[in-house]
DNA sequence: TCTGGGGTCCTAGGACCC
DNA sequence: TCTGGGGTCCTAGGACCC
């Protein structure tokens, strides 16, 4: 057998990548992708970040740099970077028999047993010119026989021009030099808490990490320390996961685009995070039994009076029917409703997942799925309920939420404007076109 | 005025049981 | 007065990731 070796490839500043590669007229001007709700900075491009501007930080906070230096702004645009996303996902599967999709700029590669057929620097070269041609999108290679070693040598190629973009960190000789060189705060899996406490016992950089003693670190830390110590050491403990686990929750939630007051319009919006989040369900093919409401004020505003408050409830049986969850969360937001605050976020969480025909009820329990305790007992017929759930789904997907149920709110033109949307629906002033997702959106060349 | 969203894993401590 | 020990399950909270 083969050591192991692993290559991460990372989209460089994909969010700000995917605006500029449809829009030529900036490319050598500085850009920031705004997080939902317009509130910080999740992406920048290479022009913004040399001009200082760090990442989330709140838009309001930047206002003078970005008038001073004409940055140009942007809306989260997720339709078009999960699709650009896709494209390079596809082509890294034909470069590679396995892949890992690690996160929506990112893959993990297995290059195990390849040396022989082809170098690691030239075949992270490969990719990354037939990446950048396929799909316009530049990328860094980092290769290493682990993951840990594989994020640092990526980290590397990112920040070293004279490599071109590919760092192979096979030789021990060269994980030590850019172990030396990189804050131990850096290393995957260390954050800034973990950080802080490892640089009080005198651990500074990554390779004081990987001289440390696994079993102290161990005592000290948790196992998960302890692993990233052996993986700095070139023991390989965190294999690929070409399957994506299956989901043990689900979360939709959302800060309002203008505070919410109302019980009526917090409906509204727990009604269509209820919406969500069982379309979410259907899509993992599981049937969930406990849902948590939450709703909370801006924990940044110190002068209006706070409150926050979540609750739990279960259903009698798992369920994916949207009703089921809708009718639930209802009942749950009732009971955490205060009147008299300014509600600034609202979300619903799904656990405790089923798959189908494995839910064996209690003694005491109902079988057949009931909707509401109160109302008469009338269960849901399985077959009647998978029909609905999934015609509604099948005409969303043609167009976005063509079905809706009554309790999500109808549009509203409020008065002065003439947007039509809902007051609490998120902010997104900046939003480009669905350049690769709508025929409407597709770009004209003149 | 204006501060994202969606996940995972681990640990400590309490409840409970025998 | 004296008052074990070990196991399991659950939950809350902390830490991390992108």
């Amino acid at each position: 057998m083969s050591d192991p070796t692993f290559a991460l490839v990372d989209c460089n500043n994909f969010y700000a990548s995917c605006e500029k590669l449809f829009r030529p007229d900036l490319k050598d001007r500085p850009i920031v992708v705004l997080s939902n709700n317009d509130g910080c900075v999740v992406a920048r491009s290479k022009e913004a970040k040399a001009l200082g501007i760090k990442m989330g930080v709140p838009i309001f906070k930047i206002r003078h740099e970005i008038r001073q230096h004409n940055i140009a702004l942007f809306s989260s645009n997720y339709t078009l970077y999960a699709d650009m996303s896709a494209r390079v996902m596809r082509t890294l599967e034909d470069l590679a028999q396995r892949v890992e999709i690690y996160s929506i700029d990112e893959a993990f590669l297995d290059l195990t047993g390849t040396q022989s057929l082809i170098s690691n620097s030239v075949f992270g070269q490969k990719v990354r010119q037939i990446i950048g041609d396929w799909t316009g999108i530049t990328v860094c290679v980092g290769i290493a026989p682990t993951k840990t070693l594989a994020k640092m040598a990526n980290h590397g190629a990112k920040k070293y021009p004279g490599t071109q973009g590919v760092v192979d960190l096979s030789d021990p000789q060269r994980q030590q030099r850019l172990m030396a060189l990189l804050p131990v705060d850096e290393v995957w899996g260390i954050g800034r808490r973990l950080g802080l406490r490892l640089q009080q016992m005198g651990i500074n950089s990554a390779l004081d990490l990987a001289n440390a003693n696994p079993k102290h670190i161990r005592q000290h830390f948790s196992v998960v320390v302890e692993r990233t110590v052996r993986e700095l050491n070139g023991e390989s403990c965190i294999e690929l996961e070409e399957a994506p686990p299956t989901k043990k929750q689900i979360v939709c939630s959302r800060s309002f685009g203008e505070r919410v007051t109302t019980l009526q319009e917090m409906r509204e919006a727990i009604c269509q995070h209820s919406v969500r989040a069982a379309e979410k369900l259907r899509k993992e093919k599981r049937y969930a039994k406990v849902i948590n409401v939450f709703i909370r004020t801006s924990p940044f505003n110190a002068q209006q009076p706070q409150y926050s408050n979540s609750i739990s409830g279960e259903l009698s049986v798992p369920s994916d029917d949207s009703r089921d969850l809708i009718n639930l969360a209802m009942r749950l937001l009732e009971c955490i409703w205060r009147d008299g605050y300014a509600y600034a976020k609202a979300g619903i969480m799904l656990s405790d997942f089923y798959e189908a025909g494995i839910y064996q009820p209690s003694l005491f329990e109902q079988e057949a799925p009931q909707s509401n305790s109160r109302e008469p007992k009338k269960s849901r017929e399985p077959k009647k309920s998978q029909a609905l759930m999934s015609t509604l789904d099948k005409i969303n997907r043609q167009g976005k939420n063509k079905l809706f149920f009554a309790g999500q709110g109808i549009n509203k033109s409020s008065g002065n404007k003439s947007s039509g949307t809902k007051n609490w629906a998120m902010k997104r002033e900046h939003l480009s076109p669905a350049y690769t997702t709508n025929w409407n959106d597709i770009l004209k060349v003149k």
